[in-house]
RNA sequence: GGAGAGGUUCCCGAGUGGCCAAAGGGAGCAGACUGUAAAUCUGCCGGCGACGCCUUCGCAGGUUCGAAUCCUGCCCUCUCCA
């Protein structure tokens, strides 16, 4: 086991905050001395079953305590989420049922493998625990909270004040999640900067069931591929590790510069001292942000499809970016009689049948804008038909192309 | 239970009878440029074989030549009082 000093050293990177850190040191302290590994918890929510870099950054963080030798428990949020959260707007969120819940739970397990070693990962759900408390339980668990500390919690607060909808039932969210760490003992509990509160709900709880409070480790919130907002699925921003090499190194190449020391740090497996040595390379202009970006896209690429993977896809990405070439491999699309008129057919439309786009209204801003080239001719006329042939290419924009069958 | 405020296009957020497919910002898309699907600048940003037509402003009706804007009912949210 590596001394207190090293493993902070590791466990620090990326942090935001330490609650408390000379807890964290005692514990580790302890731990050293006894050889005993420290208990780390992470919580996910099983209603979002696809992975982005943005959880990576917590899974990250958990991946180093495994190889720093400790025990680490993920625990699914079920429970919580067959309850379902109607956090926000007007429409319910679905509740999801026990098949949904073992489902997700699967694809999770398949997409945190990809980086946590299963060996020293435990996945656990939290119904375990949670559904078996009767009322009078829960009471109790409730009264150890006042209301008004629960309106401390920034969301809550914002809402509140902002005159949104908090449901009485979302008081409760932080209390199982703090239960979760008495039901664990955890030692420590990993998290987003969003989860402050409930991580140190967790510390609050272990105190009144006698236990010694856990640390609440939190880590940033990513910004997606758009540098402005949060990552996440719904926004639109993000970069999925289940996708596929060329889409990854293309997104990762998408982000704005400025973001791409953080994604160094905090998505990728690249000590800490190099990270530290491309940031100064940068500052000083030592290095080109691009090729910067390349080996940060490389690396993405590399811990989800493999090194080899990653370099493919960069240099499909050279051909088409840089070179203004043809992608390796183009979708086909078949064009039927019924869709053709005196065997021509109209641009705006086969566009819009071929997927290249979703409306034939598209279609023409498109070819208006001079975005659409046939055959690498272009054409700005939105009436403009065609007589399709096979191994006509159609390009709309940079990326989208289409050859027809 | 009572009294107020509010629900606008992907998001935020203007708009209180025609000039509104609806300001502005963000996101997105495209073009130019380039050093990359960065940055910057410019344009686009409901649908439709399209200088016109159709559908949007919580839902359902109504007033009006004409409504996102006025009226009625309903649904949802918030604030204050009890």
């Amino acid at each position: 086991m590596l001394s207190v000093e090293k493993q902070m050293e590791i466990i620090k990177r990326g942090t935001v905050e330490i609650v408390p850190e000379n807890e964290l040191v005692a514990k580790l302290d302890k731990s050293v001395k006894t050889g005993k590994p420290l208990h780390i918890k992470l919580g996910l929510d099983p209603t979002a079953p696809d992975i982005h870099l943005g959880h990576t950054v917590v899974l990250q963080k958990i991946r180093q305590f495994q190889e720093l030798g400790h025990r680490t428990t993920i625990i699914l949020g079920d429970f919580t989420a067959r309850i379902g959260d109607p956090t926000g707007k007007s429409e319910t969120r679905k509740q999801l049922t026990e098949e949904q819940v073992l489902e997700n739970a699967k694809t999770y397990e398949r997409q945190i493998f990809k980086l946590l070693d299963p060996e020293k990962t435990t996945l656990t759900f939290n119904s375990k625990w949670l559904a078996p408390l009767n009322f009078a339980q829960v009471i109790e668990l409730a009264a150890k909270y006042t209301v008004a500390r629960m309106l401390e919690r920034d969301d809550f607060d914002k809402r509140f004040k902002e005159g949104l909808p908090i449901s009485v039932h979302e008081f409760f969210y932080p209390l199982m999640q703090g239960y979760d760490s008495v039901a664990l003992e955890a030692d420590i509990e990993l998290g987003g900067t969003d989860q402050k509160f409930n991580l140190l709900m967790g510390r609050t709880l272990q105190r009144e069931y006698g236990q010694e409070p856990q640390v609440a480790i939190m880590m940033p919130i990513i910004e997606g591929t758009d540098g402005v907002q949060k990552m996440s699925k719904s926004l639109g921003n993000y970069i999925g590790i289940d996708e596929q090499p060329g889409e990854m190194y293309g997104k990762t190449m998408s982000i704005p510069d400025e973001l791409m020391v953080r994604y160094f740090e905090l998505v990728t497996t690249v000590p800490l001292d190099e990270v530290k040595k491309i940031a100064s390379g940068l500052e000083n202009g030592e290095l080109h942000p691009r090729d910067v970006k390349m080996r940060l896209a490389r690396e993405i690429v590399g811990i989800y499809h493999g090194p080899e993977a990653a370099l493919q896809a960069e240099a499909e990405f050279k051909r088409v970016f840089q070179q203004h070439d043809l992608p390796d491999e183009i979708p086909t699309f078949n064009v039927t009689d019924d869709i053709m008129e005196d065997g021509m057919i109209w641009l705006p439309k086969l566009m819009q049948l071929s997927g290249l786009c979703a409306t034939t209204s598209e279609a023409r801003r498109l070819i208006q804008q001079g975005a659409v080239r046939v055959d690498g001719k272009k054409f700005d006329d939105p009436n403009h038909k065609i007589k399709p042939a096979k191994g006509i290419i159609i390009k709309a924009g940079k990326r989208k192309f289409i050859q027809l069958a």
